[in-house]
DNA sequence: CGAATGTCAGGTCGACTGACATAG
DNA sequence: CCTATGTCAGTCAACCTGACATTC
């Protein structure tokens, strides 16, 4: 049953195998890195009931202070449509509240309640934990190396 | 109109500005430089009316050889559903053929046709000149060490 | 019989577009 | 009048699931 070409043909069968040229590309490895990176930080998240994008909002007011919601979202590079449901779930999970702004009556002035400050140092802890993961395998010299180059990659072109 | 506030406002307000917490994730880098690299992969390709797995499922046709569609899908990670549609899209433009097995005649043996091979060559043109876009804001040795980087950072957990 | 293959239908999720009423 | 805001409906592509007939 199993013929000598069966079983050349079984093992250059067997799972995950992309062409040498494909694996190189510097393109393909990022792409992997971000696959992996995200799924750690995602994972991380999700463990305190949120995504990525109530992680961003809550860090941005945190940081820089209240904002409207469409200000908010040019902040963070969230559309106003997505963001709506973002602050929706935000605001019924107690961790913001929204408030007509007196001087603007279109806006609403999106602030950081204390259950939201305190959730925010829950995922924080988990993201920085999901970073450490993720570097594992490079040395700490390494791991500072990759961050100063992705900085330079990032920097130019807006 | 424009009181000392107003301005205030107006110049916290405009554009994109993550906070410095989010900013210096590694995870967050990586997204960033995916995006950026994606983006030019993408367009690289589409100039010649492809996508990504068009792509990759003719450099793995080239560097390994015809396989079966399930085993195409399994080298590159796309799923055997959708890589119906990428293979019937290669087949319509004269890329690859399809013959069944006489061996096994449930099987789809895929090839690369001289037109594919000839596609494949200007894919590559268009995806190496993506790659010294991507790179262009490091200096040789940054980008060698970038990529060393990446490798050793998915070596480790398969 | 169980397992693999090609095929198809559908579902989910994130990113985006267009529209609208309200307010400036 | 034109613009900005918050809201909603709907599109689109990527990705995944489940099903089915055919073949091993």
């Amino acid at each position: 049953m199993a013929s000598p070409r069966d079983i050349v043909a079984c093992v250059a069968d067997v799972e995950y195998d992309p062409p040498q040229r494909v694996r190189r590309l510097p393109s393909w490895l990022l792409g992997q890195a971000h696959t992996r990176s995200q799924q750690l930080v995602a994972d991380a998240l999700a463990q305190e009931g949120a995504r990525r994008p109530h992680f961003v909002v809550l860090a941005s007011l945190a940081d820089q202070g209240p904002a409207s919601q469409a200000t908010l979202g040019r902040r963070v590079s969230i559309d106003r449509s997505d963001l709506h449901a973002i602050v929706a779930e935000l605001e019924r999970d107690g961790l913001i509240g929204r408030t007509r702004d007196p001087e603007d009556r279109r806006r609403n002035v999106v602030t950081l309640t204390a259950a939201g400050k305190a959730a925010l140092g829950r995922l924080n802890a988990r993201i920085d934990q999901a970073q450490r993961d993720l570097l594992a395998p490079l040395s700490p010299s390494d791991r500072r190396e990759l961050v100063r180059l992705l900085e330079q990659l990032l920097r130019t072109k807006r």
